[in-house]
DNA sequence: GCAAGGTTTGCAACATTATAACATTTGCAG
DNA sequence: CTGCAAATGTTATAATGTTGCAAACCTTGC
């Protein structure tokens, strides 16, 4: 079991893309859903990146990269990637990131630093589950959940002093 | 008292409106801030949609009265409000609605109802702190809380029955 | 009054994000 | 191998949001 929600402190982040990789790579098979090769590009882009990237972002590294791609091939990709659960879109920055939980089916909570621009996933079945409790309260029928909180990470807090 | 949170029942919607304006030139009042004409008249255009309003339609709305708009007339605008807390915006729909609790500083949830695009706008305090404290325990000092759920309000959950 | 300085608006151009529509290619099942 | 569905390429365009600068407008102190 790898250790989850390491938040901010630096680590092996070759590993973390490739581990995330191999399970993507599982879950499509699993689900028998095509991870070929540009979504795979796509996925692992966005995994490098310790900030979540914009669709444009993604652009530019395949064009850079030689691959002959414009928009659709883009969003078609994250659209596919965001279907399978092994990325997220945050709404409140228009960009995107790779999903730390997937296969588990869940509803994220996405810690966005205001100062940095890093983000943590976390799994909190109890604010999910307060969240469709209030929902419910007032007869509606939750089926999806943006919750993005932005802030400062705690690398960032200690660096508000010294500026 | 008005009552709040009445959620998708008919109701006199212009004294809904005038009530909210009535109480943003209070607010604005008391905080020294100028609600003018076009800014007054952008919150009165969002809160007579009973959705969601996109800039965008706000423009299309000033020009069509003749007023001489561009985006930024209407950003602007938007700013403003949302500073004094008289609007939100609602960042899964890149649109905005007439905040139903102004001056009671406060994290907004909205239930936005996927069939017929209305919103409720909740404000539960115990949500809000549930989020707060997972957001502190992996030591994140949180800001602002991006909360939207999508579903089916009452409404629409009846009419799902006989399409 | 009226001049100085900040706030608000007008305006033009532009930047960013996302989608539509249709042709082409690819992978796979029969 | 053939025919179909899924995936991609390609072009254009829509939708959303911003920058920068000049003009108009309050207000505040004199």
């Amino acid at each position: 079991m790898p250790s989850r929600a390491l938040p901010y402190r630096p680590h092996n982040h070759d590993a973390c893309v490739s581990q995330a990789l191999a399970e993507a790579r599982a879950i499509c098979q699993q689900q028998n859903a095509r991870l070929t090769p540009t979504r795979e590009r796509v996925l692992e882009l966005i995994w490098q990146s310790h900030k979540p990237l914009g669709a444009y972002d993604v652009l530019a590294k395949l064009t850079s990269e030689g691959h002959n791609a414009a928009p659709p091939t883009v969003y078609r990709a994250l659209d596919f990637l965001q279907q399978y659960g092994l990325v997220h879109r945050i709404a409140s920055l228009n960009a995107f990131t790779g999903c730390t939980h997937a296969g588990e089916h869940h509803t994220g909570m996405f810690l966005i630093c205001r100062a940095c621009g890093n983000v943590l996933e976390l799994m909190e079945s109890s604010v999910t589950t307060a969240i469709e409790n209030a929902a419910r309260a007032e007869a509606f029928q939750p089926e999806a959940i943006t919750l993005e909180v932005a802030g400062l990470c705690p690398g960032c807090q200690a660096n508000q002093h010294h500026e």
